[in-house]
RNA sequence: GGACAGGUGGCCGAGUGGUUAAAGGCAGCAGACUGUAAAUCUGCCCGCGCAAGCGUACGCUAGUUCGAAUCUAGCCCUGUCCA
């Protein structure tokens, strides 16, 4: 359907809108005033990481299109664990230590939207604020009649846990009701009208849509983004060393930018729009090049994503040792690096110290297999030793090159 | 509380006394081909050691045995059914 207001143009345009509850209710509303729209994130660790970005750049949306994004920091569910897609049930953690993740998490999005008091300046809050204060007694009352276990049985996140025989416990289980209570929390006291999330939410945001229309008799509206795969059918955001961290301290923003750069071609124009202020024609214009040109959109897609995430200095640095290392054959700033002493260092040991092989017997089947390089030169010596006095280029494949520096 | 089934390497999943550091698959790493892409083919894939070898590993603990992932007992956990 065409969208009359410019928040639905937007995100469908740039496609963000897998699910919606009321297109036509939401477009209408959009088109007439602020919207205060939010997304719930897990506070498990000190950062998100790629698979989040989709959901952080759906709220950077809305407030590019006036409205107010709303972050829901589930301070109060982390304690708990949405059951979704997961076999096993997540680990606990303390108060103080999802205080911390919190807070670290909160400097992603200070770079992403803008905070404030103003009537579309993006706020956050905490669910342990309002769970936390919630009696046993009084939530059954309030929010139990309201849910069949009928329907909850039938939600995908529990069916197909029940169907894989894995167990769920009762905590979780309870987990949609809190997450139902959320949003009508949040209607009530924000006048949040909308809450966006991935495909895996829409039966969560279903409930709180429900909730909040059986216990205030308020509409309020769900939309949902594609579960966001890469080409190759993998899950984004996770590689070999784990998963691509947003925030500075986790991940080093050259690795960060080499994520971005080793897109699949089938995913560059996705990504730039996903991701990406990019114009529309610009990205139309990028992913139609064809063969090896397309690596040109991949280095506006890396450039472009690690400066809204990073900052512009990151970025800049990255792009310059992306483009020592690769295209001029030598060494940029920001690769990983190591001292290297005078008396040298045994290949086994560089390789190890710099963080290429986990173990030294890794380090030996890397260079027997020949995918150890010094200054450019395979090595398939296990014994070798690198000669200190001068800075080394050290590679493990073609695309892992670090600097082994004169201490 | 009872009966039955099950708990194996990052994941899935074989293996029922020695030749098993444990088949196979996935994921991962490297090589070839390329464009820092994909697909494909090849090699590698617990740790330490130059090596012979040593250490650690099949839910936990104790046993049987020359020898246990494999047998026994107890315990923990999960599922199914019964109460």
């Amino acid at each position: 359907m065409t969208y009359t207001s410019s928040l639905l143009r937007l995100l469908d345009e740039r496609g963000y809108i897998h699910q919606l509850t009321d297109a036509e209710g939401l477009d209408k509303l959009a088109a007439g005033q602020v919207v205060p729209g939010y997304i719930g994130f897990d506070a498990t660790a000190p950062s998100l990481h790629v698979g989040s970005l989709v959901q952080i750049m759906l709220l950077r949306r809305l407030q590019q299109a006036g409205h107010k994004p709303v972050v829901l920091m589930g301070g109060g569910t982390t304690r708990i664990g949405d059951p979704t897609g997961r076999d096993e049930s997540r680990k606990m953690l303390s108060d103080e230590a999802i205080e911390a993740n919190i807070a670290s998490i909160r400097t992603i999005f200070a770079r992403l939207l803008h905070f404030g008091d103003g009537p579309t300046d993006a706020i956050m809050v905490n669910n342990h604020d309002w769970l936390g204060q919630l009696g046993y007694i009084e939530l059954l009352q309030k929010v139990g009649t309201h849910f069949t276990v009928n329907r909850m049985l039938s939600f995908d996140s529990v069916r197909l846990r029940l169907e894989r025989e894995q167990p769920m416990t009762f905590l979780e289980f309870n987990y949609m009701i809190l997450q139902g209570y959320d949003f009508r929390h949040l209607a009530r006291s924000a006048g949040v009208r909308l809450q966006m999330g991935g495909s895996d939410q829409w039966g969560n945001i279903v409930n709180g849509i429900e909730l909040t229309r059986r216990m205030d008799g308020q509409e309020v509206y769900g939309l949902t983004t594609p579960l966001l795969t890469t080409a190759d059918g993998g899950k984004m955001g996770k590689t070999a060393a784990g998963a691509v961290w947003l925030n500075d301290d986790a991940l080093p923003a050259y690795d960060f930018w080499q994520y971005w750069r080793n897109t699949d071609d089938r995913d560059v124009g996705k990504f730039l729009r996903l991701f990406t202020d990019v114009p529309l024609d610009e990205i139309a214009r990028l992913e139609a090049l064809g063969g090896s040109e397309i690596n040109a959109a991949k280095v506006v897609l890396a450039n472009e994503v690690t400066r809204l995430c990073r900052g512009e200095a990151a970025a800049a640095a990255a792009e310059a040792t992306a483009s020592a290392t690769f295209a001029g054959g030598g060494l940029g700033q920001d690769l990983p690096a190591l001292a290297l002493p005078a008396a040298g260092l045994s290949l086994v040991d560089a390789l190890v110290g710099i963080g290429f092989a986990a173990s030294r017997g890794e380090a030996k089947r890397l260079i027997a297999g020949g995918g150890a390089k010094v200054d450019g030169e395979a090595v398939t010596d296990e014994t070798a030793h690198i000669v200190g006095g001068s800075e080394v280029r050290l590679s493990a494949g073609k695309k892992k090159h670090g600097i082994l520096r004169p201490a």
